[in-house]
RNA sequence: CGGGGAGUGGCUCAGCCUGGUAGAGCACCUGGUUCGGGACCAGGGGGUCGGAGGUUCAAAUCCUCUCUCCCCGACCA
């Protein structure tokens, strides 16, 4: 049994200034947390008590398919090499160097540390699967840590992967994790709705987001209204209402129009009285990565064709091109590319790239296009180096409106792949809400939500970039294949406040707060009200629950204002109705209040907290 | 990195424009009265006004530089 009196739990009356989320305010509020730095926290007794519990229920849960471990938060830089990511992560990762100037990192996540023990030690398909995971603080040296504990640079995540011997055990790995990632997120008591998710800077082929909807989320979730249809923004599509195609003016061919000062596609539709939809969208970006050594930017223009009243998702379009950034390309590029002024710049004329060559990249010898500005020499000599995306919407459109690559003029008549080639059609559009579900044709909605886990197919990507090999049945070597799986241990509690709080503070469910039940005498100085707070705080204590008795001398609205604020889902008022053998149970989150006989206490909170016995 | 805002006691803030050597509420300590929704009275402790430099007889206040934090964007598992 604990005793307030005796315990450091430091709330406050008023939020920090600078907290702006709700579950921000209340943890800093509550006493669970205190900011030492941007996006670094340090965690005070309520708050890692609490933690501890989720921790707890993750590894209950996680134990039931794998191993626990727990992998150094200091690399080598050989490691991330060896992975291709030392380059690749870029200012997101914390780098040091040790006495020796060796290069040393932060962990930012642990794909090459477990690679790498999976191959200095499995020899063979009889140790396959595995499935290692560890509870462990990751790094990230975010470009902007916000929202409390939402987005942090220093956060402790649940992170466990798999190693198969082929993809039909990586399945059965994925959807083991798949099961026990839902029993974890229900047993925290949290509202989620599972998505699928593009693979992104993981790699790999399939992918889910467990998501928590929040107002406060960073993330965007489409989902279906009717059926069970959900997925990131980043993998999101829908069904297309058909579009009436416009007629063919004169002979078919592309027919130049004059548009003075109609650059936009606004303008450009009300101007030729069409539809942006009989429009088409001229996006044109160069896109970037760090070569191979880290120590250069490589280019390459990307140009994008979409419907006039769509637009760009950009990663969609980076997964499409493997490149890493994308950036709008400048005047001068557009004129060097299309020969035209922006605003009017169209497909007809590009010379798309072969979509054999679509996201390779010129060796990291080459001099940058920047560098060789102004020539581009580079480019100019080689046409072929321009990658035409056209988005599947356009894919059998026919006699659409685009730019012409000339200063006040468009084209009509124009048809994708008869009057203009592409390197690759491919879904690289943003879905928008009400569009139609890709399932059912219901209406999607599209809402913010924080991510609390994830899990990837990787694939071979860390395998076989990392060497590692076991000798199959056959005695022939196969690479394993593997999955990651990541929980963020923050962000369900923060999770949980955002979904459960109200003006006066935040309640947890029992499972998870740093304490099932505060006992609360209104008055320390009353030798009844005190004697009969504390035997009841014993014998709850007793009984197995987690008690915190507020034995502080303080008047009771202040106690009764603390008790609502630090997410105890029940208390126990222990007041003037003592002579009558009665105290009241007021649970947090209703409000309810009941009146309950002191001697049964112990079997009136077993039936509510423990129904299982 | 671009744009915006803010740094004054533990928390929330006033004072800055118009320079004169720092204040309120809450919190904290002592004593007393209180005790069912953030009590009251009396006394008290605590602040290099983010930092550095400058202007001035005098700087929280004016000027320059700088650091930090928050928000929007970019970016991001």
């Amino acid at each position: 049994m604990h005793r307030w009196s005796e315990l450091f739990i430091p709330t406050l009356r008023e939020a920090p200034a600078d907290a702006e989320v709700a579950s921000h305010k209340f943890l800093v509020r509550a006493g669970y947390i205190r900011q030492l730095a941007a996006g670094i926290y340090s965690y005070l007794f309520m708050g890692q008590r609490s933690f501890n519990k989720i921790m707890a229920i993750v590894r209950h849960e996680m134990d039931t398919i794998g191993q626990e471990f727990f992998l150094p938060a200091i690399h080598p830089r050989e490691i991330w090499e060896a992975s291709g990511r030392w380059a690749l992560i870029g200012d997101n990762m914390f780098r040091l160097k040790d006495r020796k100037g060796a290069d040393l990192c932060l962990g930012f996540t642990h794909e090459e540390v477990m690679t790498d023990i999976a191959r200095k030690e499995l020899r063979s398909y009889k140790q396959l699967p595995q499935i290692w995971y560890q509870i462990q603080t990751k790094f990230r040296d975010e470009p902007r840590p916000k929202s409390g504990l939402l987005r942090v640079r220093q956060f402790t995540m649940k992170d466990a992967y798999s190693f198969d011997i082929d993809a039909a055990g990586l399945d059965v790995s994925y959807k083991k994790h798949y099961d026990v990632y839902c029993r974890i997120f229900d047993r925290c008591g949290l509202k989620y709705r599972v998505v699928e998710a593009h693979s992104g800077a993981m790699g790999g082929s399939q992918s889910h987001e467990f998501m928590v909807r929040t107002l406060a989320g960073e993330d965007l979730i489409v989902s279906c209204e009717k059926c069970n249809y959900a997925a990131n923004m980043e993998k999101a599509t829908s069904k297309l209402a058909p579009v009436d195609d416009l007629k063919p003016e004169g002979d078919g061919k592309p027919l130049l129009v004059h548009t003075p000062g109609k650059g936009a596609i606004a303008d450009v539709a009300e101007f030729l009285k069409i539809s942006p939809q009989q429009d088409i969208k001229t996006v044109a970006y160069m896109a970037q990565k760090l070569s191979e050594g880290g120590d250069k930017t490589l280019e390459q223009p990307v140009i994008v064709f979409l419907r006039g009243d769509h637009s760009v998702n950009e990663t969609k379009l980076l997964a499409l091109v493997k490149a890493s950034q994308l950036r709008p390309m400048q005047a001068e590029e557009l004129e060097l590319f299309f020969q035209g002024p922006g605003g009017f710049i169209g497909p007809i004329g590009l010379v798309p790239r072969p979509a054999d060559l679509l996201g390779l990249w010129p060796d990291s010898s080459r001099e940058t296009i920047k560098q060789r500005h102004p020539q581009f020499s580079a480019v100019t000599e080689n046409p072929r180096n321009v990658s035409v995306v056209l988005d599947e919407a356009l894919v059998g459109r026919s006699n659409m409106i685009c730019g012409a690559n000339k200063l006040d003029y468009h084209f009509r008549n124009v048809t994708p792949g008869k009057d203009f080639q592409y390197t690759v059609a491919a879904d690289v559009r943003s879905v928008t809400a009400g569009e139609a579900c890709p399932n059912c044709g219901a209406p999607l909605r599209i809402d913010t939500a924080v991510e609390i886990g994830h899990i990837f197919k990787l694939g071979y990507k860390y395998s076989e970039s990392m060497g590692a090999r076991v000798l199959d049945r056959n005695g022939k070597e196969v690479t394993p294949i593997m999955g990651s799986y990541g929980i963020g241990i923050e962000r369900i509690l923060t999770a949980i406040v955002e979904q459960n709080n109200d003006e006066n503070g935040f309640w947890l469910p029992p499972q998870v707060a740093p304490f099932e039940i505060v006992v609360v005498p209104t008055n320390v100085a009353d030798d009844k009200v005190r004697s009969t707070a504390e035997d009841i705080a014993r014998r709850l204590d007793s009984a197995g629950f987690d008690v915190l008795l507020d034995d502080r001398d303080e008047r009771p609205g202040v106690k009764f204002k603390d008790a609502d604020l630090v997410g105890i889902p029940f208390r126990v008022t222990v007041g003037k109705k003592v002579t009558e053998g009665t105290i009241e149970v007021v649970q947090r989150s209703t409000r309810e209040m009941r009146d309950a006989s002191i001697s049964a206490i112990t079997e009136y909170f077993e039936k509510l907290l423990r129904p299982a016995h």
